[in-house]
DNA sequence: TTGTAAGCGTTATCAG
DNA sequence: CTGATAACGCTTACAA
């Protein structure tokens, strides 16, 4: 018995439609020219065979693989899948095909996992965290492997970065506090430093001190719901105990939220208020009613997928600021802010 | 100005270290013979010009792409994130890369998804959702792509399925109700019918039957937390308020907890005892503090990976069956059910 | 419109 | 150990 072929070939489709196996490439080439005749001929081999294109093959050769990597750590949060649903959507919509990469947080891993898309000649990477390298985003460049960088600090040539305001959104969650007559004020954030997180603090700080108020700002662990706990912990327990709290995360706030409710046995939003960022989908449940500040996946999603379609840009860094609208719930005292 | 290459070639490097392209393939082959000598060479000039091998040209040629497929749809829900990550990573470890195809409930597009895992040519597609069509599968198998159903219903040949015991879990549901001294019972569920969902809701019901209780059934939308607030809301009305809900996911759960809570101010476990399955981060929470059964998300994925490393099977297909534990916590009166 | 032939970047075979 | 040379499955001039 002869070894099986692992799959089934333009060669084996040629041989039994009886063409040659440039007529068979060509049925399968949009735009391509092919007699109504051979065509169908063609077809009907390749259903009986069950022939598939070999995408490896053709990607050889035209140089466009249709693969696109997206990188990133903590894939399985509320708001990065939800973001890595969106674009992995919108690329199988335009006819791509996302491979995925895990990093952990560091920045070492990031560039492990460019390497394995280059390796895959994926047409571009989008990075949802740590910070390429200077001499891996060379590297990438070299590989026509094009990038793109949400919420990272800086990019350089070749790529896109998209970046949202966050230190105004941060401006507007203290001032709406501040309008709600809190006058505690804290913030809640985790120690991972990623710029996003450090500009929503940092963001709230400033403004905090153009009204001359001081802040307490409490860092601690990973960003997640244990973190928050822990940091409404640490916050609730102060002599001058805050009144508010702006958590730069919605799985912080629901983890401070839970810590003043069960474990101090405060009332939202009438001994504390709250505001989160994200908008991830628990933050809309019953048990939170989260004021938060919505990331616009969506528009991230298109924003990113889109430049991929476009013209090779030559070689500028193009960056796109998209704004995370407030999105008013109930953990704030005195209801919709207006 | 002379065309930029897309990507560096061996041939580039070859040129570049004074050695012949088949010299630097052997660098890269993991237990090939170069001496020290070229292959520092290699390396050296490699590493100038920024050379990562082609996976596309060496899948090509080896026939081992390292490509995995992962199939389904709701991949950024807490559970199926959760494994997808578990998935990924594993895939990471062995050195396989993992494509993410996003399905809509249909088979039909389940069936598309397999089409593009084939194009790609990945050694194995692992599915989560949908069952594909019996001429799919074939193609699958003509095509030399294998098949790892989680949670489906049966497989065909070459294929591996990991099943859980999702009717023994909800017949061990119903006896910790009764032990808690609940009367009243009622299963809430979506109307999605995937395999696993009937399955919990149909040995619960059986369970019941041979007791010799009446319990009332309510299913309602996809699966995920809305559903569960108007499933809690279609329940808690009746004229016998059911005092314990089994619920067929943790989404759903959380649902029928906070319309309890917040919609008819019942209060957990006194009032109500739930308890739902798949143990998502949130069941954990405060707020929830959810009785549950774990999904062995590492088990499943280590499984399923496990098998891809394992020699090509000789056709049969091989079911694994994995169990999830129960997870007490405080949502079922009487406490941890010993 | 069609077939032939030359690549694409690898690995595998086979002499040297 | 090393270098030609032939695949791998495909696209794409180039001729016919």
């Amino acid at each position: 018995m002869p070894v099986r072929k692992a799959s089934v070939s333009a060669k084996d489709v040629a041989a039994r439609a009886g063409v040659s196996r440039a007529a068979v490439s060509r049925t399968f080439t949009p735009g391509a020219s092919v007699s109504e005749e051979t065509r169908s001929k063609v077809i009907a081999a390749a259903e009986a065979l069950g022939y598939q294109v070999n995408q490896l093959a053709r990607g050889l050769i035209s140089r466009k693989t249709g693969i696109v990597a997206v990188v990133g750590a903590d894939l399985a949060t509320p708001y990065r899948s939800e973001l890595l649903r969106a674009l992995t959507e919108r690329l199988q919509a335009v006819g791509r095909v996302a491979i995925l990469i895990n990093t952990d947080r560091s920045d070492r891993s990031v560039d492990m996992a460019l390497q394995t898309a280059i390796r895959y000649r994926a047409e571009a990477a989008i990075v949802l965290s740590g910070m390429p390298d200077k001499s891996i985003s060379d590297l990438c460049h070299r590989n026509g492997l094009r990038l793109v960088l949400i919420n990272r600090d800086d990019a350089h040539s070749g790529s896109i970065q998209i970046r949202l305001n966050d230190a105004e959104a941060a401006r507007l969650a203290l001032t709406s506090f501040l309008r709600a007559g809190c006058r505690t004020l804290a913030v809640a954030t985790s120690n991972a430093g990623t710029p996003s997180l450090v500009a929503r603090e940092e963001g709230f700080l400033a403004e905090a001190h153009r009204s001359g108020l001081s802040v307490t700002c409490e860092r601690f662990g990973p960003t997640g719901y244990e973190s928050g706990l822990a940091l409404g912990e640490r916050l609730l327990v102060l002599p001058e105990r805050p009144d508010a709290i702006f958590c730069t995360t919605d799985l912080i706030a629901c983890g401070v939220m839970d810590a003043a409710r069960h474990r101090f046995s405060l009332s939202i939003p009438d001994n504390l208020s709250v505001i989160g960022f994200d908008d991830i989908p628990q933050a809309s449940w019953d048990s939170y009613q989260l004021t938060t500040f919505r990331q616009p996946i969506e528009e991230i999603a298109s924003s990113a997928v889109d430049w991929l379609a476009e013209e090779e840009g030559d070689g500028e860094v193009r960056v796109i600021h998209l704004t995370a609208p407030m999105s008013w719930r109930q953990s704030v005292r005195g209801g919709n802010g207006k």
